[in-house]
DNA sequence: GGGTGTGTGATCGTTTTTGATTGACTGAAA
DNA sequence: TTTCAGTCAATCAAAAACGATCACACACCC
């Protein structure tokens, strides 16, 4: 990755949350703590970010950000080395021009820094993804229409007939709250309506989640493993999880959280 | 490949994305490295991209748009007083709960300050207001779906069976290029295509258009005069517009950009 | 045909960037 | 206080990108 695209990867960062670590960035752009550090003293030269001890600071801080906001933003700072890789990896899946779609969820969210220097045709149903990727990429944004369920921060239509419906993709990224030999598990009734939509408007389905998912029951089933073309996950898995995942022929990819090297099972 | 034709795919690739790697040309256009270094410096002395180490980045990088949807025309924000009394008068129309309509558009902007002591049932497709209402109200917010067309900061769906036709409202309230004899007037066909889904599922259309839209005419007619219901605009309307107006019974409200008083007529 | 000019690709030496290493510094805990 | 982990700046070698140069190919004109 170049000087240039590094900039944009941490200028987008930075501006998601108020401050990020060195090693954050290091995780998110593939690049050495020194050249990062250089990075920083340049934008901080520049005026354009703020260098604090550990990593970077925004030169303004976003005011406040409602309670929409609230729930999203303690999630999101769980794990979030692990959700960080897991979403590079799933970028890297994606080339210039495809049509993916992104459910909303905490660690789909993280693959918006990857896309700030791709030019894919994203649909999704979450309003914070949307705004991220409009503000700081040059990608497509297609959203879906509905109200604007702030807890969830995701839109969603009580109505089958929107333009959900006329969207098709190569892929779907998705998160869950739990996953086991049943398939995939939700908490929220809202959630599971919402991806019942999205799941069969793609060809393949890319499941996003860290291990301690595999640990997880919850009471919504979504769907079964068989739907599952990709599980990109952390190296906390266990090998009986992987067996699971294996036999229903699920492509697994391992990510180390702390660098960005993957592995891939069959 | 020649030259010009190289050219071409240069800038539409840096236009697409931000930024570009010379390798990334190289197999783009089949050129050598040596050859899209020549065009680099020669489209970057031409002003048209800017060089950076590795590639090129676009001249205008994906701006950090504020929430003051700052991709507005500059010369929008003319007339900012009036404009924001206007959309105060506008607001004034409403009530808690009252199921509204708002068009994307600059004047309809400035009716989200004073929204947010509100709580409202908004509809909109204006991605701006969408934004700011949810991060600094507790109105309901709902959100048309589509693609969101950047330069016109809209979101349009090229269905018709979208969520819009199952939203109907008590008034819908809108901005316009230019008002006259003809009724209402826009430049943007997209603008056009994205109002005339909205302009029947509302009881009352309110139109927002500061008084030098009296004077402006565009190409594409929206609707006649006779659709409208009330009328807000400033001091600067002039007897003969009036007139017009209370001949298609339009109900006008004059306000006065200085202070918050206004001064109905029939 | 030969001469001319432009555009292109390859090569080579130079400059810049990058990643690893080292040692110094900071802040917190033992 | 010492210890220790984390952070940082400086250094250096390797890699990448760059600019200059040269040779070849092609079109054009005479």
């Amino acid at each position: 990755m170049h000087e240039t695209e590094r900039h944009r990867v941490i200028l987008s960062a930075v501006e998601d949350r108020a401050v990020i670590t060195v090693i954050d960035l290091c995780n998110l752009t593939g690049a050495s703590e020194a050249t990062i550090r250089r990075d920083i003293s340049s934008l901080d030269a520049q005026q354009k970010v703020r260098r604090v001890r550990g990593g970077v600071e925004a030169l303004h801080p976003p005011q406040f950000v409602g309670l929409a906001g609230r729930t999203f933003a303690v999630n999101e700072m769980l794990r979030i080395k692990e959700k960080q890789a897991i979403a590079r990896a799933a970028v890297e899946l994606c080339e210039d021009g495809d049509p993916i779609i992104i459910n909303g969820g905490t660690t789909t969210f993280q693959m918006v820094h990857p896309l700030a220097t791709r030019r894919c045709q994203v649909f999704t149903n979450s309003f914070p993804i949307a705004e991220h990727l409009l503000k700081h990429s040059k990608n497509t944004i297609m959203l879906s229409g509905g109200a604007i369920y702030r807890e969830q921060n995701i839109i969603l239509s009580p109505f089958d007939n929107d333009v959900t419906r006329n969207f098709y993709a190569r892929r779907m990224f998705m998160g869950a709250q739990g996953i086991g030999a049943l398939g995939l598990m939700e908490a929220d009734p809202l959630l599971v309506q919402s991806e019942t939509k999205l799941i069969s408007q793609a060809d393949e389905l890319v499941v996003l989640v860290d291990s301690t998912k595999f640990d997880t029951r919850s009471s919504l089933i979504l769907c079964g493993l068989e739907r599952i073309s990709t599980l990109i996950t952390d190296e906390g898995i266990s090998d009986k999880a992987a067996s699971v995942l294996d036999a229903a022929d699920v492509t697994v990819i391992v990510v180390q959280a702390g660098n960005g090297q993957n592995e891939e099972v069959a």
